[in-house]
DNA sequence: ACGTCGTATTGACAGGTGTCGATATGACGA
DNA sequence: TCGTCATATCGACACCTGTCAATACGACGT
């Protein structure tokens, strides 16, 4: 033990103020973005939305590219939309699906606290 | 089916070449990135490193402030040095770890291909 | 009303993940 | 050489995750 980075009391329960250091809600939050992005396939996803027209695409646009059945990619989808980096639009039968434009940085920069 | 994202047939074997969007590979590497900050623990690990005096610290000033034991610390640190966003340094008895300074960002701008 | 089409949900399964206690490794000091 | 200290590895455990086939749901068009 080279020198004590904390000094309160920090087994007992709230979070223990760190200056500078994120605060265990905000990594909550932030990991569950990042989580989100942990799997290949779900950043190839929100590529293929980004890249396709108009900004949007919807579920049957994207099962050909990933090659995975379609249950398998509106799991994905709900994973990428509950971590706030997609959003869902229904039109019709379809599912649009748009990515949110600075919700990766905003998680990046509180990582930066 | 709305429009063909894509038209080379994709179950087949090697990257679909979609214009714009992350290949297979990449996608792989950045997923790697983000998995490992895809825990809170993790987050916070991250961000006591950077925070820190000099920008270092060993294991010994990471396990009180996140509470868990030193083992799962030591395997912690061990996926962020593996996803390449974290240093370890041997240093007589202690390993040091340091944040790589723009590793993050790299795999953010890589998923904005 | 009925069938069809796009999507979501369910249930199941193999494999991965976070955590710990116990133990191993390796460097230092006496 | 021996004990101690910082860290890593191992083995085990409960839990989570990615995937699919089957099915349910809902919005059309006829």
């Amino acid at each position: 033990m080279t020198s004590e980075l904390v000094l309160a009391p920090t087994a007992a329960c709230c979070a223990p103020p760190v200056d500078g250091v994120i605060d265990r809600d905000d990594a909550e939050r932030v990991a569950r973005v990042f989580k989100a992005l942990g799997d290949p396939t779900r950043v190839r996803l929100l590529s293929l939305i980004s890249a396709a027209g108009g900004g949007e695409a919807c579920i049957c646009d994207l099962t050909d590219p990933v090659a995975l059945s379609q249950p398998t990619v509106s799991h994905h989808m709900k994973q990428l939309v509950e971590a706030g980096l997609v959003t869902r639009e229904q039109r019709g039968r379809w599912a649009y699906f748009r990515a949110v434009p600075r919700a990766l940085e905003h998680a990046v920069s509180a990582l930066r606290a």
